[in-house]
DNA sequence: CTCGGTGCAAAGCTTTTGCATCCGC
DNA sequence: GCGGATGCAAAAGCTTTGCACCGAG
């Protein structure tokens, strides 16, 4: 809910400058999205967003959510998951750690977690098969032992 | 193209058994499709698979293709995935070895690859977590090295 | 004979596209 | 003022659903 004026800021800067790098134009409507994305916690939805954004007034249309989200994931500051379902996930991506996902087969709930030992496995496919690793995605699917799990109900 | 018979016979056994123990009718359709499916090479989308048993005169739908590959998924026999795009991507699993995937950035292309280690990262992580990992999804984003990269385009 | 499974087509959802309008540069 | 970007709505593409019929048990 609160944005990070702090980050935000530095944020804008970045988005700033990719866009004159590109030649693209700084509109509102772009600024609009980016606070709006770091201002919420975890993961959303194109829709979520959307409907964030129309709650609050602002007269964006889901072309432009779209059009943005690409920009801001080619910039880095926000990434994109396809967590087996056919909607894509986003989260902010500046200045967080770097970090995988576990899906919890019971609930569905997303958890985090780190392990560095991923990045020697890049390095090993990126010598062998002659590649540059741009980003990658790692995603655990896994029961939770607990009895007392959220949703233990499918 | 060519269908192992042996192999198809060890998977046709696995499927009926899995049929049987959850009370499901074995339907010629279900094995046409098992059997179209371990006759394909790599990768496959829902819409191939449908043409090719159209190709090959099959009676069959889209619903029962869907229908049929969520029981193989669920016993293990195919594995899905979602390489970013909304479409689904299919491959048989059975007596194949583990393996993950590195994405061409420049052309799309799919490669496989394997690490053990990978393991040891889902090891730590049950532990950390108290969670049973019951499969995993990496895929590594790369761009190829080489100039002479098919599809050096975009 | 029953009722789960199928084929077909329509509907549902997410994402993309076309076009007139708007506004950053 | 030009041309890229937007809003809106329609269209596209993948997947699911409803319904009448079929066929496995």
């Amino acid at each position: 809910m609160a944005l990070n004026l702090k980050q935000y800021e530095a944020v804008r800067q970045i988005f700033t400058s990719y866009l004159e790098q590109k030649a693209l134009r700084k509109t509102s409507e772009r600024y609009i999205i980016l606070e709006e994305i770091y201002s919420l916690q975890g993961h959303f939805d194109v829709e979520s967003l959307y409907v964030h954004l129309k709650n609050k007034n602002y007269r964006v249309s889901r072309a432009t959510v779209y059009n943005t989200l690409d920009l801001l994931v080619e910039c880095d500051l926000v990434s994109k998951h396809q967590f087996g379902k056919n909607i894509a996930q986003y989260e902010k991506s500046h200045g967080s750690k770097q970090h995988d996902h576990l899906i919890c087969t019971d609930c569905s709930k997303v958890l985090e977690f780190c392990d560095p030992r991923i990045q020697n496995i890049q390095n090993t496919v990126e010598e062998l098969l002659h590649f540059n690793v741009v980003h990658h995605s790692l995603i655990l699917y896994a029961s939770c032992k607990k009895e007392n799990c959220e949703n233990k109900r499918v």
